[in-house]
RNA sequence: AGGGGCGUAGCGCAGUUGGUAGCGCACUUGGUUUGGGACCAAGGGGUCGCAGGUUCGAAUCCUGUCGCCCCUACCA
């Protein structure tokens, strides 16, 4: 039946990368750990971006764009953040090759050595912090709302597509404030931002919390974060958003005269999503045939199928309807293809994921119907063709939010409070997903847990009530329970 | 880093005792089809990872080398 979609339940992982190949969203490259993103991904992330994109600017943010290569020195001179980095940057040492004297190909030139060698962005903090030096003078220049859409470059040990990528798409926010508080409500602005885009566009539902110190961003004083729970019972760190505190003022010496004419450093934030949103959605709506999209970020929402192939006046009410449906500001797609089949475009656009499909064939044509499929649940309606563009527009609504309530539904069903450690390991190998549990407070703890379950605390969430218990480790007081997940 | 495996058409694979390259899918052309992944026929497509060696003859045997995958470990 199915394309050759591995199923769920007999290899989740393969699953995913059967439906990243299939739906058209992505190749491998030659280069391990790269990928290429197809017409159909990278529509995908255009939507993605604009809608985003838009959310900034409502925000008051602008966009930059700051260079690929990183003169090496910078990374080190924030202690916390080239830790963090070092281990997974790409460096460029070299700027010319040479036909090989030996034989085919071509050489790096060794005369061609860099005096100072380059880093490929692992992130922009330090080339980004380094020039806001120079544009920052005085409290009348902040805040600068600065973002950036740019690739970087972590050089992961294992690489899934589009959930952890050696190169990667995404958007950096880099935002310079006189005040701490100022800077704070930035972080916490952002991070409702991307709790929104991730709930009402991609209809993910997220739990907004805090890192601890161990999970924090290199070089932050906090880390937001939004957490996903995938269909497999893991969490995904969706987004995250980070108070920098004055670390990158220090490390890059960025004062601003305040109004009482004294010099201090200036307050920072930093945020990013990445097109691991794409695996995320992927993982929290599609099924076994394919990929299912959220109306909102679809980049086709509607498909017209003649059945059993287009004539005349199957032609002319497919258009009609497409007009219609196009003037509401619906994107559709008409598909009069004749070299394939009607029962293999099912199955195509399943696998694609589009939201809605309309065939039409002779006999709805006599009935003044039209045959309607949502993808979401796979069920057919035969709907009157008088009044079908306002039932669709509808229906793409009622999809939208059916999968929003379907993936939070889930997430509640997949949410466990647990007060022992026995417990503890009993729902994560059992049932997964996330665990409410009280935890001292201690980095050690959190390795122990770790190493013993390997899982993680995803976050302190910000909803948290306080509430007295025991850590379900060490039995040490604590105030309140933090989500626990394995996690990708 | 340790252990295991694989490199043959775009993809997935077969190829016995060494005898000169094959299957399925995909692709092209023509025809019949078309309400849930059509069928028939005819085609196109190869430096068998690479380099040596043994041999009259190597995808096959030997040596070396490169690349990739899986498990364990590591990392986020």
């Amino acid at each position: 039946m199915a394309k050759e979609i591995t199923s769920r339940t007999e290899d989740y992982s393969q699953w995913y990368l059967d439906i990243v190949k299939k739906a058209g969203l992505a190749d491998n490259s030659p280069v391990r750990g790269c990928m290429i993103i197809k017409p159909n991904g990278y529509a995908l992330w255009e939507n993605m971006r604009d809608a985003l994109d838009r959310m900034f600017k409502d925000t008051g943010h602008v966009n930059v764009y700051f260079p690929l290569l990183i003169p090496k020195s910078f990374l080190s001179k924030e202690a916390a953040h080239v830790e963090g980095f070092a281990k997974e940057c790409a460096v460029v040492t070299h700027y010319r090759l040479k036909n090989d004297p030996d034989g085919h190909g071509v050489i790096v030139d060794p005369e061609a050595k860099l005096e100072e060698e380059l880093i490929i962005r692992p992130t922009s903090e330090t080339i980004i912090w380094d020039t806001y030096r120079n544009w920052i003078n005085s409290y009348r220049d902040l805040p600068l709302l600065y973002n950036q859409w740019a690739n970087v470059m972590r050089w992961e040990m294992r690489t899934r597509p589009f959930l952890r990528t050696a190169e990667f798409l995404w958007q950096e926010g880099h935002t310079a404030h006189a005040t701490a508080e100022e800077a704070i409500a930035e972080t916490r602005q952002m991070l409702d931002v991307y709790a929104d885009f991730a709930e009402n566009w991609m209809a993910m539902p997220v739990v907004k919390g805090v890192k601890t110190p161990n999970e924090r961003f290199a070089g932050a004083e906090d880390t937001y974060c939004i957490e996903a729970l995938m269909q497999d019972g893991k969490a995904l760190q969706a987004g995250t958003s980070h108070f920098l505190g004055q670390n990158f003022a220090r490390a890059f010496d960025v004062k601003f005269l305040n109004k009482d004419n004294k010099e201090e450093l200036v307050w920072a934030t930093s945020w990013g999503v990445s097109t691991r949103l794409i695996g995320g959605l992927i993982m929290t709506h599609s099924d076994d045939d394919g990929l299912v999209l959220p109306p909102k970020l679809a980049p086709t929402q509607v498909v017209i199928v003649p059945i059993p192939k287009p004539s005349p006046e199957i032609t002319e009410a497919a258009d009609k309807i497409s007009k219609l449906l196009r003037g509401m500001g619906i994107r559709v797609k008409v598909d009069n293809d004749e070299t394939k089949r009607p029962g293999f475009k099912f199955a195509e656009y399943e696998m694609l994921g589009i939201p809605v499909r309309i065939g039409i064939g002779a006999r709805d044509l006599a009935a003044g119907k039209v045959e309607v499929a949502r993808r979401d649940t796979k069920e057919k309606m035969s709907v009157d063709t008088e009044g079908v563009a306002e039932y669709i527009k509808n229906l793409l609504d009622d999809i939208q939010q059916n999968l929003f309530n379907r993936a939070k539904a889930y997430r509640e069903s997949m949410t466990t409070k647990v007060d022992n450690f026995d417990d503890f390991q009993k729902v994560l190998e059992e049932k997964g997903g996330f665990i409410l549990a009280h935890w001292d407070g201690t980095g050690e703890t959190e390795d122990k847990i770790k190493e013993l379950t390997k899982a993680t605390i995803r976050c302190i969430p910000l909803d948290s009530v306080e509430e007295d218990g025991k850590c379900v480790l060490t039995g040490a007081l604590s105030k309140r329970r933090v989500l626990f997940a394995r996690a990708y």
